[in-house]
DNA sequence: TGAGAGCTCTGCAACGATGCAGACATCATG
DNA sequence: CATGATGTCTGCATCGTTGCAGAGCTCTCA
């Protein structure tokens, strides 16, 4: 199992071991003659560099580990890919981790056992672990936030002006003309900040439109899925007023909606118009489809990616709030094409 | 940035670095008072073991690759998070990567700079690689293979049985009494074998039920994605006669499909029924929900993962083609519920 | 001709951990 | 009391690679 090292290719070319190491990463300069009697060495044992070794000697693996609560999340899928894409470009490769949620396993991550010393960075995007764990944890290894606001002043961190946009979602419906727009996804505790800063939006909303909010419409939800959103959606169709509108805080959460709207016999957009946010994929071919908030995932990536990059290459900058811009893609759940 | 080793660790505590070694891995037996003298200076220093030295010291890393053409196909993610489950539970991490499909990415792996020497195995999902060039690039870190039918008896392939699959679907159409049932997906070239397996089902199918193919009804698509099924869908509506029912290769296609047929006004399943195939999460929550064959996603990652490790550990067994079992589930998008 | 410069090439040490063999002390046994 | 067994602990070598310093050779030019 156990492939061909430089040893044995110094060996068959009889130079030294350093000359091989030379030729294959065109350190120093080798005579004509010699890189061919190596190079025929090589490839005639088919070498393959140990990289463990030369990340040992080097320090670094080249590879840094992108941690999500679910993979199969349409949002975190997308964002991987585009994690993976952004980190080729700068030569890096990307372990990916799912936490499912769980506490213990974010936790996992910052013992003393766990795998992060084997990569450069960390991207992680948290669901329950605090930022206070994370720093007094004192993991050795860079780490940037992704998504979850909660931003102290220890951590790189990278998302969209939740605030904001959650104002636009809301403002949109309002600016329809409906006038009992509901909110599905509030987390009105500890580890919920982005829901939150999404609830604060979308009263800042009915503020300036000078509507006021009523409290059944806000039906929080533990998790992001479909059949939560499908049953707040029913939940709220059983009010004696239901709504005429709802900004969901994810797009599963509006397309379980929509599903038990459908269900229902009520009419999307006529009866109910729907909002989203994070513009999966799925939205665009979903019937019908989908008005969400689109955050620039590929920027995210990419800012996420270069920030943790500068931090291991010790061009520390101070922890900032990386803000990436989102805007609203009006379909056919509110009335658009 | 780097932190303390064994050796600063071992200084501390006044003993030597093989002590601090087997207190940290509890191999050999050390007196009460050594360890918690020693055990004291690892949580002074907060040591963590530099698993990067100890993986060459040990030849192996605990890590085994995944590589998938798109990892935000629905199909994938999902596969992804039970291989991630499954590798977990066998004390195994796994590193991500995809080709988009891209030929080239694909050989880069096996090629002589490729990362692969860094892990223990690879599940590869290979698009367009053949098993010959697997073979040829004879790289030595154990590969099984997912999905794709290329076996030949050189690697450990693991999927689901296509033909059988997709005579189920075609028979359930039938079943209903449609006599012009389409097919999209088809690949009829080299790298299709996946697809042209399916079409093999969907002959014998109409074969048995004494139903004649009308070749007009097969549309090839060069990818599995949601817009070529909308697209095969518009130009099947356009014919002359159009299909009353159509068996789409992976559910992306049949949600394509669905989202056409409705923009053209058509019923579904009513005027037209549709049949996908990966059960998709979803399809359960679209409108109308998805009929589909499911494969057993965890069965899928669990037998990969399982025939990898037992490669990995030398417990060779001949390369061998594992069937792995499948479903039809029945919803609204060809009459269930 | 000899000193110095320049080009190739080499050996040693080191990255941080673990395997192995053995040192040393203690204890039981005949 | 000598012997061997047992229980702790240690030092050396090693995994496969690269950094560093320098060896040996050729060539130039005074």
């Amino acid at each position: 199992m156990a492939g061909p090292t430089l040893r044995d290719v110094a060996k068959r070319a009889n130079v030294s071991i350093r000359t091989v190491s030379n030729v294959v990463n065109g350190y120093a300069p080798v005579s004509e003659e010699l890189r061919a009697r190596v190079q025929a060495a090589l490839d005639e044992l088919d070498y393959r560099p140990n990289l463990i070794a030369r990340n040992l000697k080097q320090g670094r693996t080249g590879m840094i580990a992108l941690v999500v609560p679910e993979l199969d999340v349409p949002y975190f899928a997308e964002l991987a890919r585009e994690v993976i894409t952004a980190a080729r470009a700068r030569g890096y490769v990307v372990m990916i981790d799912q936490t499912d949620g769980d506490g213990e396993r974010e936790r996992e991550l910052l013992g003393r056992d766990s795998r992060a010393t084997m990569f450069d960075g960390l991207l992680l995007s948290p669901l329950t672990v605090s930022a206070e764990e994370l720093r007094a944890r004192g993991n050795r290894v860079p780490i940037v936030l992704l998504g979850e606001h909660i931003f102290n002043g220890s951590f790189h961190h990278v998302a969209i002006d939740n605030v904001a946009a959650a104002r636009e979602a809301t403002g949109h419906l309002l600016g329809l003309g409906r006038r009992r727009v509901a909110a599905i996804g509030d987390q009105p505790y500890a580890t919920g900040e982005t829901a939150q800063l999404r609830t604060a939006g979308y009263r800042q909303a009915h503020a300036r439109a000078g509507v006021e909010v009523d409290e059944r419409l806000i039906v929080p939800t533990p998790h992001f899925h479909r059949r939560l959103g499908a049953e707040a959606m029913e939940s709220l169709l059983a009010l004696p007023e239901p709504p005429d509108a709802v900004f969901c805080y994810n797009d599963l959460l509006a397309l379980g909606a929509i599903r038990a709207l459908i269900r229902a016999g009520r009419r999307v957009p006529d009866d109910v118009a729907v909002v989203g946010v994070d513009d999966i994929e799925e939205g665009q071919y979903s019937t019908p489809s989908l008005t969400t908030i689109a955050p620039d995932k590929g920027e995210i990536a990419r800012q996420a990616v270069n920030t943790l990059l500068a931090t291991i290459n010790g061009e520390a900058t101070a922890p900032a709030e990386i803000v990436v811009p989102h805007r609203l893609i009006v379909r056919e759940s509110t009335g658009g094409s």
